[in-house]
DNA sequence: TCTGGGGTCCTAGGACCC
DNA sequence: TCTGGGGTCCTAGGACCC
């Protein structure tokens, strides 16, 4: 009585950003492009209605790299890199700012477009997708490369698509061809295919469980299918090191979950400089107030309260702490948020020069849900 | 020339209650 | 006076992902 496989597929758009940024400037297309930075400004246009486009090498300060072309990615450049490091890897790289704006409406796009023709989607995030396909009546392949079409028609844009018996191996045979790929693994294809690929291909082994599995002599998804599970629930602790095996021979249970509750919302600003408790207390301050205002209009505008008001705050050398307290009552108001997170800040050592500021909420109901509740109207969530 | 901003999930200890 | 186990909530930190 074994259940038939399911067909689980993976849809992530390449180099998202980035081309939609080709999009609207297609003379870029082939060049290295950086989207990314702080201070970066859009192209000007010059007399004569051409652009004149920002280099790398002309950026200054703080600022990581969000996307860049595959041109760029051929220089080094990749995503969360500083940009005085990509700077000095691609100093002519066009550099074009982020315009989520716009990528969320790509998104909007290519996600309907899909539905389309296969509704069952967990959203990921602004370029990725999971689609159940296991009902549909269509052969994989051709319904893949119809989504693939889909999303073209759409958009404009291409997307690589894996399809798996789960959605760990589609999302590790996602990436297998890309860009513009379409890769069908089935579990008997685990050996061949997914096994000589390192381990950090897998979604969830980061850089530090990457690092402490090289140490102990395992490099592939192979070697740690023949690892010793003694030796890894030594190093990782019973759980990951089952979690570990599971997955180095292709098992995931997960289903792919087509809606979901925020648990959190959240503000945070890393600083032009770094800012002194005392010293910038008033910049701080109106800081602080600002994160507090658009975390409560956040709340607003998705129609949620919490109850759990947290803050964190990073310091110079990058060392994280946060603290957070719990209140009576669900809020979504601004100055109950400021006073909330202003006692957490004061629980914090606030002797060296800070980086960056974040105000959180949490344990989050939604807005609607509390308005049918008479508890929620005496609370905080509408001071007079 | 250091390292964004928005999230999720997990662990672990202590408080508190039954 | 000391001794239980289990369950839940709260808080802090860390790993990881897009």
């Amino acid at each position: 009585m074994s259940q038939p496989p399911r067909r689980i597929a993976h849809l992530d758009m390449d180099a998202f950003y980035a081309s939609v940024e080709l999009l609207r400037y297609p003379e870029l297309r082939g060049t290295p492009v950086v989207i990314g930075g702080r201070s970066t400004t859009p192209p000007s246009v010059r007399a004569d209605g051409s652009r004149d486009y920002a280099r790398l090498r002309d950026y200054a300060g703080r600022g990581v790299v969000t996307t860049s072309t595959y041109e760029a990615r051929a220089l080094g450049v990749f995503s969360a890199m500083g940009m005085m490091k990509a700077a000095a890897l691609a100093p002519d790289a066009i550099l074009l700012p982020a315009d989520f704006d716009s990528y969320r409406h790509y998104s909007r796009l290519f996600k309907m477009a899909v539905a389309a023709i296969a509704p069952h989607i967990e959203d990921r995030g602004i370029d990725e997708i999971y689609i159940d396909l296991t009902d549909h009546p269509d052969e994989t392949r051709t319904l893949a490369q119809r989504i693939k079409d889909a999303v073209r028609d759409a958009t404009g844009l291409s997307c690589s698509i894996g399809v798996a018996p789960n959605k760990l191996l589609a999302k590790i045979c996602s990436d297998l061809e890309k860009p513009d790929g379409l890769t069908i693994v089935s579990l008997d294809d685990v050996p061949s295919r997914i096994w000589p690929l390192a381990v950090r291909k897998i979604n969830g082994i980061g850089p530090k469980a990457n690092t402490k599995l090289i140490s102990l002599g395992i490099e592939t998804v192979g070697q740690l299918a023949a690892a010793d599970p003694k030796l890894l629930q030594e190093h990782f602790g019973l759980n990951t090191a089952q979690w570990l095996r599971d997955v180095s021979h292709g098992h995931d249970t997960r289903a792919v979950e087509t809606s979901s509750e925020p648990k959190g919302i959240s503000r945070e600003t890393t600083f032009e400089r770094d800012l002194h408790a005392r010293h910038d207390r008033a910049a701080l301050s109106e800081i602080f107030t600002r994160l507090c205002t658009r975390l409560s209009e956040d709340l607003h505008r998705k129609r949620y309260a919490g109850r759990t008001v947290g803050i964190k705050l990073r310091y110079a050398d990058f060392r994280t702490v946060t603290r957070d307290v719990t209140l009576p009552q669900p809020t979504a108001d601004a100055a109950t948020i400021r006073r909330a997170a202003g006692e957490c800040l004061r629980r914090v050592p606030l002797d060296q020069r800070i980086r960056l500021l974040g105000v959180r909420v949490s344990a989050l109901t939604p807005l609607d849900e509390l308005a049918r509740h008479p508890v929620a109207r005496q609370g905080e969530l509408f001071p007079s």
